[in-house]
RNA sequence: GCGCCCGUAGCUCAGCUGGAUAGAGCGUCGGACUUCGAAUCCGCAGGCCGCAGGUUCGAAUCCUGCCGGGCGUACCA
C-alpha cells in the first residue's frame, strides 16, 4: 500500500511528463519540481511549484499550466478531496481525510522497519570519525564529532547503504615517542626520582595516574634501565591504555566503531611508499629543495604539498594519502570523513589526493564539525590539552548523561559553533529537548500500561476501524508520521543528522498537544481503539527515530 | 594578505539544495491537573533575516562587494 506522498508524487510526475511530451518538449533534466507541506493549512496538505517551474520551457501562464497538470492527474479523485490553484501558480492538494489512515496502517505493518528504505542500493560507505590521537582522553569536541559520525552512519544504514564506522589511530611518529617519554618520566617521578618535565610533553594528570598504574604492576623494574631501552615499553603501554580508555569512553557514549585502523600498519606494510610511487607514476610528484612535493594545485589546492621531507621522512599528509588510498582499495564507493573544523585547511589537499589517485572528487565527502565552546555557568572552561586542563567527554557524560549530551550535539547543524554549558545542561534537565521527546515516549507506554490493566485490547492482528480519527490534531499527527521516511532520506542525502531531532520535536509537540486536548482511553470503544492504534504508531516512530540517534526510548522516567 | 565557516526574536538555534503571511525552545507575563504521566498544554509579547547592490514571476536561501565574529594558512603530528 503506497503512502500518500508517494502516490501523489507519482501522479504529479506522470502528469508533468505527459504535459511536456504533448508540448513536444524533450525531457528537461533540471526541473525543480517539489512537493512540500505548506506552512499554512489553507494552502492544502501538499503543494507543488510544478506549474511555476514549467513557465520557462512551456512559455505559458503558470495558472494555465497548473490547470493542465491537474487535468492530467489520473485517478486523483480517489486520493484528493480537492485541488486549488493559488497565488502565483501553486497547486494546492487537499487529501481526503480518510486516506491518512493508510499511513498508520503502514506503520503498524512495518513496525521497527518503518523509515527504512533503499536509496543506497547496497552501496558501500565508510564513515570515519573521532580518530583522536591516542595521547590523551577524549574531550568534548571529540564527543560532538562522535555523535555526528555515529548517527550519520546509522541514518545511511537506514537508507540502504552498507556502512562501516571506522577510527583512524595516529599511532606513528614523534608524538608517540613523546607520549612514551612522558609516561617514563612520570614513572620515575612516582618512584621518587627527581625529573625535569619538558613543556612540550603531555602534562595531563592522566599520565600521572597511568604512571602509578605502571608502578603498581612493574614496581621499580625500569627505574635503572637506560631510557632508550625503557622507552619502547612505555610508549606501547601508554598508547594501548589510552586507546583502551578512549574505547571505553566511546562505549559509554553509545558509540562503537566497526574498524580501528592503525596508521603504523600503513608504514609497516610499505603503503606510504607505495602511495608516493603511485603518485609519481601518475606524474604528480616533483622534487624541489631536496623534498618531494605532491602537485595538489593540479586539482585546485592553493599550493603544492610536501610528502617527503628533505630529511627523508614522510609527512603526516603522506600517510593520510596512503590511508585514503587504502580505504578505496577496500572497495568503498564513498568515503565520509568527519573532521574538526580546525582542519578545514586540509580539505583541498585531501580531495586533490584522491583525485590524483584516480577517484572522483565526490567519492570523498568531508564533514566539518565546528568547535564546541565548553561553558560552566556562562563562563568558558579552559581547554588546553598540553597543560592537561580540560573536561573530558567522560566527565561530561557522567555529569549530564549520554542521552542529553548526544541530543545537544545533534540538535545543531554541524557547521555551526556550539556552546555547551554544563550548568545549563543540568539545570535545564526538565526542559531539555531530549526529555521532552523521551517523556512523550514514556507517556505513551504508560497509556498502554493502563489500557492493559483495564483489559482494553491494544494489540491488533487486524487494524481497527480508523474512521473515528477525524480530529484536526489526529490528521496532523498522521501527516507528520507519514513524513518520517522522507525526513530520514533527506537527512541521509544531505548528510545532515540534525534533521532527525528537529522532526522528533515537531512530532512530539503535536502529540503532547493532542494528548492534552483528547482522551485516548475511556472514550466510546471504536474511538478508543482507533486512537490507541494511532498512539502506537506515534510510539513506533519516536522509538525508531531515537534509535537512529542512539538515544534511549525509556518506558518510564 | 589569502582561504573556509558563521551573522535570523533579549538568549540558543531551525528554516527542507529559490516559494505564499520567517518558525521553535529558553527567558518575560497570564491561564489549564477530582479523569490515560503537569518532565505536559493554551495564550500574550518579541524581527529592516549584519549592510548595500545584483540575478527573476519570487531571495533569509543563489552571485558580488563591504562590516563583524570564529578558524585555518609548516619540509608539525
Amino acid at each position: 500500500m503506497a503512502l500518500i506522498r508517494e502516490r501523489l508524487t507519482h501522479m504529479l510526475q506522470r502528469a508533468v511528463q505527459d504535459l511536456l511530451r504533448d508540448s513536444g518538449i524533450s525531457n528537461e533534466q533540471d526541473l525543480r519540481v517539489e512537493l512540500e507541506i505548506p506552512k499554512i493549512s489553507d494552502h492544502g496538505d501538499y503543494a507543488t511549484n510544478a506549474a511555476m517551474v514549467l513557465t520557462k520551457p512551456l512559455r505559458r501562464n503558470p495558472r494555465e499550466i497548473a490547470q493542465a497538470i491537474i487535468d492530467r492527474m489520473e485517478g486523483r479523485h480517489e486520493l484528493l478531496a480537492s485541488v486549488e490553484i493559488a497565488g502565483p501558480g501553486f497547486i494546492n492538494f487537499f487529501i481526503r481525510p480518510e486516506a491518512w489512515a493508510d499511513v498508520v496502517r503502514d506503520i503498524h505493518a512495518k513496525a521497527d522497519a518503518y523509515g527504512l528504505q533503499d536509496l543506497g542500493g547496497g552501496k558501500r560507505f565508510q564513515v570515519e570519525f573521532v580518530s583522536a590521537n591516542p595521547t590523551g582522553p577524549l574531550h568534548i569536541g571529540h564527543g560532538r564529532g562522535a555523535a555526528i559520525g555515529d548517527v550519520l552512519a546509522n541514518i545511511l544504514r537506514a537508507c540502504g547503504y552498507q556502512v562501516d564506522k571506522e577510527y583512524y589511530i595516529n599511532d606513528a611518529g614523534k608524538q608517540m615517542q613523546t607520549l612514551g617519554r612522558s609516561l617514563y618520566l612520570r614513572y620515575l617521578e612516582a618512584l621518587g626520582v627527581p625529573i625535569d618535565f619538558p613543556d612540550d610533553h603531555y602534562r595531563g594528570d592522566y599520565m600521572k595516574d597511568l604512571a602509578r598504574e605502571v608502578v603498581g604492576q612493574m614496581g621499580d623494574r625500569y627505574k635503572d634501565t637506560p631510557e632508550d631501552e625503557a622507552l619502547p615499553f612505555f610508549t606501547k603501554y601508554a598508547g594501548d591504555h589510552i586507546l583502551d580508555g578512549i574505547r571505553q569512553d566511546l562505549e559509554a557514549f553509545g558509540v562503537r566503531h566497526d574498524v580501528w585502523f592503525s596508521e603504523q600498519s600503513l608504514h609497516d606494510a610499505g603503503e606510504v611508499q607505495k602511495t608516493i610511487e603511485a603518485l609519481e607514476q601518475a606524474g604528480y610528484i616533483y622534487e624541489e629543495d631536496g623534498a618531494k612535493w605532491f602537485r595538489s594545485t593540479a586539482f585546485g589546492d592553493e599550493k603544492d604539498r610536501v610528502v617527503v621531507r628533505a630529511n627523508g621522512l614522510t609527512t603526516y599528509f603522506a600517510a593520510d594519502l596512503a590511508y585514503h588510498k587504502n580505504k578505496f582499495e577496500r572497495d568503498y564507493d564513498t568515503v565520509i570523513d568527519v573532521w574538526g573544523a580546525d582542519h578545514h585547511g586540509y580539505v583541498a589537499r585531501m580531495s586533490a589526493g584522491i583525485q590524483a589517485l584516480g577517484r572522483k572528487a565526490s567519492d570523498l565527502r568531508i564533514i566539518l564539525v565546528q568547535l564546541v565552546n565548553l561553558l560552566r555557568g556562562g563562563k568558558p572552561v579552559a581547554m588546553s590539552t598540553r597543560a592537561g586542563e580540560f573536561v573530558t567527554l567522560r566527565e561530561v557524560v557522567d555529569e549530564v548523561g549520554k542521552d542529553a549530551a548526544r541530543f545537544i550535539f545533534l540538535t545543531r547543524r554541524s557547521d555551526s559553533p556550539l556552546d555547551f554549558d554544563l550548568e545549563v545542561a543540568k539545570m535545564q534537565s526538565n526542559d531539555n529537548p531530549v526529555y521532552y521527546v523521551q517523556y512523550a515516549h514514556a507517556r505513551l507506554c504508560s497509556v498502554f500500561q493502563v489500557a492493559r490493566e483495564k483489559g482494553v485490547p491494544c494489540s491488533w492482528s487486524v487494524p481497527p476501524d480508523l474512521s473515528p480519527l477525524t480530529h484536526p490534531k489526529e490528521l496532523e499527527l498522521m501527516k507528520l508520521l507519514g513524513e518520517y521516511p522522507q525526513v530520514v532520506a533527506a537527512s541521509a542525502l544531505q548528510l545532515e543528522p540534525h534533521r532527525i531531532p528537529y522532526y522528533l520535536n515537531e512530532l512530539v509537540s503535536c502529540f503532547h498537544s493532542y494528548y492534552n486536548q483528547n482522551r485516548i482511553l475511556g472514550e466510546e470503544e471504536a474511538t478508543t481503539q482507533a486512537r490507541l492504534y494511532l498512539a502506537a504508531a506515534v510510539r513506533t516512530v519516536i522509538r525508531n527515530a531515537l534509535g537512529l540517534l542512539g538515544v534511549d526510548a525509556p518506558e518510564k522516567m
